[in-house]
DNA sequence: ATGGTTGTACGACAA
């Protein structure tokens, strides 16, 4: 079985890729971020014509996230338990569009999106911190009721954990951006220390591996980029893992999402 | 050339 996960900054204006892309990476699952659409605007048909079935969590055109698979696609979840609001205790505080949860031939996949921090002194910053301790809390509570359970916690986590893991470290941190910060790293981390394994680096070492690069300053061309797509895998489903494969490919050429696919193979 | 993009409520904001 191959699962995948890809951020795809727009499905409708990716309609076309996102079709090819299933086609020929022959894969059984993908959890797909940055829907940046409603289920009135979500492209149905696309995946009813390439037999997958899908489940959609947007209300906006920010954030979405979805699962497609053509393995099952059973006790959907949207929102994880205790999913922070952005603005809580503001006036319009929002519960985001940033997971999603379905149960494919036996594993449970998570689709997220995690906040981005836009800034370390931004208001965002304590709030993607908050996200992702409370979506730990919830998976070691998973892992405790069911030590062999199968969980994918896949998707974008707008973190490097390494200082490899972008094309600058030094940049990075004389401008103070985001990322790479010790709080978020450690948040990171936290997963790994709940017994959590990230399956992609293993198959996929660095330095100079990325799975993002920026539209802008022509990132790409100039192998500027970020390796902040994961696969975390529980220790059943780790034990599962034969490879991993960043799609650098699907980066290149007119109209390509910034972020690469991210394909994870499991024996059966 | 000292900036270079792309997506979304069409236009300011997010990444």
């Amino acid at each position: 079985m191959k699962i995948a996960t890809w951020n795809v900054n727009s499905l409708r204006a990716r309609a076309d890729r996102v079709e090819a892309w299933l086609e020929r990476s022959d894969c059984d699952v993908l959890a797909i971020q940055e829907t940046k659409c409603k289920d009135e605007n979500f492209p149905w048909e696309l995946f009813e014509r390439m037999d997958y079935e899908v489940a959609h969590f947007g209300f906006s055109q920010w954030n979405g996230v979805a699962i497609a698979s053509r393995v099952g696609l059973e006790n959907v979840e949207r929102t994880f338990p205790g999913q922070p609001e952005f603005g809580k205790g503001g006036v319009n505080p929002e519960q985001e569009a940033r997971a999603i949860a379905a149960t494919c031939n036996g594993v449970r996949v998570w689709s997220l999106y995690v906040p981005n921090g836009r800034a370390l002194d931004d208001e965002h910053m304590p709030y993607k911190l908050e996200w992702l301790d409370t979506l730990k809390n919830g998976a070691e509570g998973w892992l405790a009721a069911d030590p062999e359970a199968q969980i994918a916690l896949m998707g974008d986590w707008n973190i490097a954990p390494q200082d490899d893991d972008v094309w600058d470290i030094d940049l990075f941190v004389q401008e103070r951006l985001t990322h790479v910060s010790a709080p978020e790293r450690a948040a990171f981390h936290a997963f790994e220390e709940a017994t959590f394994k990230e399956v992609v680096r293993p198959f996929n070492p660095g330095p100079g591996v990325y799975t993002y690069w920026d539209y802008k300053q022509l990132r790409f061309p100039k192998k500027e980029g970020m390796r902040i797509d994961f696969v975390m895998a529980s220790p059943a489903l780790a034990s599962r893992v034969t490879g991993a494969v960043i799609d650098r490919e699907e980066r290149k050429g007119k109209g390509a999402s910034d972020h690469a696919p991210v394909i994870v193979e499991l024996t059966d």
